[in-house]
DNA sequence: TTGACATGTGCATTTCCATGCACACATCAT
DNA sequence: ATGATGTGTGCATGGAAATGCACATGTCAA
C-alpha cells in the first residue's frame, strides 16, 4: 500500500511537468500552429500571424522552450525558434511509458464500474 | 503546403483536448492521486483527504470525467467516482500516435537549428 | 557617430479559473 | 411525516497567469 502511494506520488509528480502546462495554452498552441506552417522563424514573423503583442509572443516562445518543444538562436539582430519535433514526442513518450507502467502497477488492471447501477437492498 | 497547414491545425486541436487540460492542474492531480491510493471512493471520502471544500472536490471529479479519466455511479445517495486507468493510457496513447504522425509529415524529420550560429556576410 | 530594426524585460491591467459559502435536491433512517 | 446525510449548482471572491505598453539592450546600415 505504501508502494501504492509511491507509485500515484510518481504519476502526479510525472503529469506536473512543465511539458504539459506548456502544452495547455491555446495562444501557445497557435505560436506552435504558426511555427509547424512557416517552419524556423523569427519572433516579428510569428507575431505578424497572431493577434497578441510581440513581447506575449516572445515570453510564449520562452516558455516553450523551458519545455523543450522549441529551441531559439540568435541569427544576428534576430532570434530564430523552431519545433524540435523529437523533443515533443520524446517527451510524450517517457511521459506515456512511465504513466503507463505505474498505472499497471499502481490500480491493478481493474478499475471497472458499472455503467449504472442502483443499490437494491439485499 | 495546405496540406501541412491541415496537419498543424489538427496537432492543434488535438493538444487543445480536455484530457491535458484536465491533467494541468496540482488540485485535479491531488484528487486523482486520492482515487489511486484509495481505488473507488465517494466524494466526501476524498474530500476529507484533501483540503479543499467538498464541492471543489465535485467539480474537479466532473472535469475528470468529461476528460474520460475518471467514471462516476451513483450508489444510492453516494457518487462512487474511480479512475479508468485503460482510458487514461489509451487517450495518452492516440495523442502520441497522431502527434508522431503529424510531426513526421508535416515538419519532417529536420526541424534543426546549428546550437549557436552568427550570420556572416557572405 | 547616427538612426532604424529586432528582441527582451519591468510593470500595471485584464482575464480566466479555482475556491468557498450558501441553498436546493435526492436518498436513507426514524 | 421528520430529520440526517450526501451531493450538485449559483454566485461572489481571490489569486495566478496572460496581455499590452513603455523602455532598455543589442545589432545592422549609413
Amino acid at each position: 500500500m505504501t508502494a501504492r502511494a509511491r507509485a500515484a506520488a510518481r504519476i502526479v509528480e510525472l503529469l506536473d511537468a512543465p511539458l504539459l502546462r506548456a502544452l495547455t495554452e491555446p495562444a501557445r498552441l497557435e505560436v506552435l500552429r504558426a511555427l509547424l506552417v512557416s517552419g524556423p522563424a523569427d519572433v516579428g514573423a510569428i507575431a505578424r500571424t497572431l493577434p497578441q503583442h510581440r513581447s506575449v509572443i516572445t515570453r510564449h516562445l520562452q516558455t516553450l522552450e523551458a519545455a523543450g518543444v522549441v529551441r531559439g538562436a540568435r541569427e544576428g539582430r534576430r532570434h530564430v525558434y523552431a519545433i524540435d519535433g523529437a523533443a515533443l514526442v520524446g517527451g510524450l513518450e517517457r511521459l506515456l511509458g512511465e504513466v503507463r507502467d505505474l498505472t499497471a502497477a499502481c490500480c491493478p488492471p481493474t478499475d471497472l464500474i458499472p455503467a449504472t447501477r442502483l443499490r437494491r437492498r439485499p
